[in-house]
DNA sequence: CTGCACCTTCCCACAATGGTAAGGTCAACA
DNA sequence: TGTTGACCTTACCATTGTGGGAAGGTGCAG
């Protein structure tokens, strides 16, 4: 079938299947004649298995690794559950960082009138110059 | 005072000081007669708002609505609140999706016995094509 | 005068995705 | 047959915010 097709049924996008291709996450698709690309459903199973582990937020390389734990039959299960346990605590690590921020930004909101007056807890609190804060990355969902 | 006071100072990277210069996030830095950017307290000031407010998880957009507010001592608070309440809700609706994602995978990590023995839940669960829920419906291969 | 630390601008890279442009291919339909 | 439109191809650009580095000027201290 046609990367169309192929996108369609693993939810894809075509764009990203040919980028996958190109970083190398994915083996060369097969050509047709005409040079189009060809897949089967072993293409497409494999294409869902990505789409999957990306929407619980594994990076490329992240899911690169679990593509060939996958394939390999005779892998220890170990090595699988500790990539899934990193990624746990990843998510840990970030949210409690919002959490953190989210506080902080909520106590100062509770504090600002928010009305047509000018005076504002949150800008004065924004002004100063803070010591120590956690860095808080900007995590994609 | 050069640039790299200004960055020890704010706690923001010269880079990025450049960075948000040309961006239009900062007006033009003042400069001495050899080209050297020259900052004083009151631009270090607002650096470290900057700082803050990043640190904060406010994007560069954000921020720069923040400074614009900040600056103007005659705006009404309910415009700072706002802003500080939208970025609230995003926050909440990013960690919710985390929760979420933690959750799943900490689901599958506990059915993965994960020792020498090849077989694991967790890709099992991958290879599933999903429309919405982690419910493991088909057995393992 | 030399060396070193600092400054300048400019370009590159990252992660992952979308957009768009210029062109080839193919099937269907008038 | 010819045209149309949907599909495919590659290639480049933009995003967000940050860091790295090159190539070259400046300034101070020894």
């Amino acid at each position: 079938m046609n990367i169309g097709q192929a996108s369609e049924r693993s939810g894809v996008s075509a764009k990203m299947i040919r980028y996958y291709e190109s970083v190398g996450l994915l083996p060369s698709a097969a050509r047709r004649a005409n040079g189009y690309r060809d897949y089967g459903d072993q293409e497409v199973a494999v294409l869902q298995f990505v789409r999957r582990t990306r929407d619980l937020g594994f990076s490329l390389d992240e899911v690169s690794s679990l593509l060939a734990l996958w394939s390999n039959t005779r892998r220890p299960s170990r090595e699988v559950k500790k990539l899934a346990e990193k990624h746990i605590a990843e998510l840990e690590v970030r949210m409690a960082e919002m959490r953190e921020v989210s506080k902080t930004l909520k106590k100062l909101a509770g504090a600002c009138h928010g009305d047509d007056r000018p005076d504002c807890p949150i800008l004065d609190d924004l002004s100063q110059p803070r010591t120590k804060r956690p860095a808080a990355k900007r995590a994609k969902a």
